[in-house]
RNA sequence: UGGGAUGUCGCCAAGCGGUAAGGCACGGGACUUUGACUCCCGCAUUCGUAGGUUCAAAUCCUGCCAUCCCAGCCA
């Protein structure tokens, strides 16, 4: 993959993953000779979001660099939560981003049945056990953080006895819930994990690939590690929070025959502050309508922020700038929003557009005529080429390109000031014309007609350029134009319940009405400029065709400010 | 005296015994046919804290403090 953006403002310095990788690797180490194998795996309850390109980048990434491979698998060892149409926004979410697995996509309902033979392989070293004990019990029984837990009275069952009530679970013999396999580790240990965790549990329900073909599951914490060695992964690359389960994930590597011994590494996951990461939280909004679904633009998803104009190399050097370690963190949007402004600045092809138009009379251009300019594609870029602009008498600009009375350091269009329209002409404004309400309907102004292409034959300096769009040509489009979904201080502090009471304006389309918004030479795919701050990139792939959506708050960056 | 982890600028983050990189944000200036971009300049005498070892510590040792994770038949 190549890195278009400043390769060299890139972390230069190793974190400590790779630091542990080329420690194994290294001779001695404990894959000498090894190839590097990663894998992602999620569970495919939801749609991949902004905190999942992290372990997507560091897993994909960290292959990619060690010339190594990396898995993408399913981790679906939890039929009541999955479903396919996860399974398929997750490769395609994967795929923009820039990641390939090539024909190593696997899932873990595949191994179930060597997974059934592992469990009896515990069983049959003493290893395991079939507990009767309820759900209410074992909790019970498990102790509390203080205090140890005490064994299970079926802790004893014989090995026949529990291979017996095992393939008796497997045939569907018992209720859900009735009984379970648990590991015989150590009920006093101070670590929860290891206090003879329940590694299968009875459960009917449909799995979206196996079917009803069985009706006890594997946990994650006896799945995932046997998934890892199956695929023969050297690191298994997980967030923190399962810091505690790898002495169990090495217990379970440990005492079951398998053909490699994988070791897991934990990071800290990616916060992002106003922004909600919870998957489950990220649910409610989708089931309870309070967005469009799963790629509504105000979510943080990728599928979301791909609508929201995210380009994926966007995403990519801000999860690399953002590094690797162990420290909870939460970073600023507005470093993700940085990484959006770098790309687009670099690549995005421009284009004038006005949102919130205000007619543009230019009285002494003659009625009927007009012409063309030339204008760059992209400044940064020459290579992107020119595009034709048209011009005539009636123009759109922006509303708040005009002021009667500027405030102060206002350098844009006023009585008696002169601005340049962006590659066109210098034109000078004369007045307005209001509506019976007093408000701003027209503003007049004369151009200079010396000023073509927008230098003034005298060169005098013209403080501000301000878009404008052909009156004669734009385009119609809605535009809709939503905020930051999620605003509070603290989101993840606070029930779900609080999304019901957020600023219903932050959910609604700030500008409901349709706008009479134009656009010139718009074509599929191209990233607009917006006003003279920034841009906006409606991702017309994703939005109907009149719909263009774009994030104001991601994409604009303010420079004037009032009073300033 | 449960177990595990983490504490370097507002936010990320280098540093691994030799005297605090970088990015974002922010402030100031230059430039500019996007008040954008770009370019300069500024921005931690200090590394959670208290001691100790050392010629020398953010880096080693000890104590303390703070925060996070773990008691799903979720992942």
């Amino acid at each position: 993959m190549a890195e278009e953006i400043k390769e060299s403002l890139l972390p230069e310095s190793k974190h400590f993953i790779q630091a542990f990788i080329e420690e194994d690797i290294a001779p001695g180490g404990q894959y000498e000779g090894k190839t590097v194998h990663t894998r992602f795996p999620p569970e495919p309850n939801g749609y991949l979001h902004i905190g999942h390109a992290k372990a997507i980048c560091i897993n994909f990434g960290l292959a990619e660099q060690y010339n190594g491979l990396c898995n993408l698998r399913m981790d679906d060892t939890n039929p009541s939560k999955e479903d396919v149409e996860y399974v398929e926004s997750i490769q395609e979410d994967i795929r923009w981003l820039g990641f390939d697995w090539a024909e190593r996509f696997y899932f873990a309902s595949d191994y179930f049945p060597k997974m059934y033979e592992l469990a009896k392989e515990l069983i049959r070293k003493g290893l395991a056990y079939v507990c009767d004990l309820t759900a209410e019990e074992t909790r019970q029984m498990r102790g509390t953080l203080t205090e140890p837990g005490v064994n299970s009275p079926y802790r004893k069952r014989s090995v026949a006895e529990n291979l017996d009530l095992f393939e008796r679970m497997k045939a569907g013999e018992f209720a859900d819930g009735a009984r379970t396999l648990r590991a015989k580790i150590d009920m006093s240990s101070g670590n929860m994990n290891m206090r003879d965790p329940v590694i299968y549990r009875i459960l009917r329900a449909h799995h979206h690939r196996t079917g009803n073909a069985w009706c006890i599951y594997p946990m994650y914490d006896f799945a995932h590690p046997i998934e890892d060695a199956l695929e023969c992964i050297t690191h298994s690359l997980c967030s923190i929070e399962f810091e505690d389960h790898r002495p169990l994930y090495d217990w379970v590597v440990d005492n079951v025959t398998l053909p490699s011994r994988p070791r897991q590494i934990e990071f800290a996951r990616l916060g992002l502050n106003y922004t909600v990461m919870s998957k489950r939280k990220l649910r409610y909004l989708v089931e309870e309508n309070l967005v469009d679904g799963w790629d509504d633009p105000r979510m943080p998803t990728l599928s979301g922020l791909r609508r929201r104009g995210y380009t994926p190399l966007s995403i990519r050097n801000f999860i690399s700038r953002v590094g690797v370690s162990k420290v909870p963190n939460t970073v600023d949007q507005a470093f993700l929003e940085f990484c959006l402004r770098e790309d687009l600045n670099a690549h995005a092809r421009r284009v004038m557009a006005v949102t919130r138009p205000l007619k543009l009379t230019l009285t002494n251009y003659p009625e009927g005529q007009s012409e063309t300019f030339m204008a760059e594609n992209n400044p940064e870029n020459p290579a992107d080429g020119q595009r034709e602009i048209s011009f005539s008498k009636h123009l759109w600009i922006e509303e708040e390109d005009f002021m009667e009375e500027p405030a102060r350091k206002y350098f844009r269009l006023f009585p008696g000031n002169e601005v340049r329209l962006k590659h066109a002409y210098i034109i000078k404004c004369t007045g307005c014309v209001k509506d019976e309400n007093g408000k701003v309907i027209e503003v007049l102004a004369e151009y200079d007609p010396q000023s073509r292409g927008g230098s003034a034959a005298d060169g005098r300096k013209i403080k501000s350029t301000i878009h404008f769009v052909d009156s004669a040509t734009a385009i119609n489009a809605e535009l809709r134009l939503y905020d930051r979904l999620f605003t509070v201080e603290d989101p993840d502090a606070a029930d779900v319940s609080y999304l019901e009471t957020i600023n219903p304006h932050s959910l609604e389309v700030l500008n409901n009405a349709k706008l009479e918004a134009s656009l010139a030479s718009a074509k599929k795919g191209e990233a607009f400029q917006f006003l003279r701050m920034g841009y906006f990139t409606p991702d017309l792939e994703h939005s109907t065709d009149d719909a263009l959506v774009f994030n104001r708050a991601v994409t604009l960056k303010d420079s004037y400010k009032p009073g300033k």
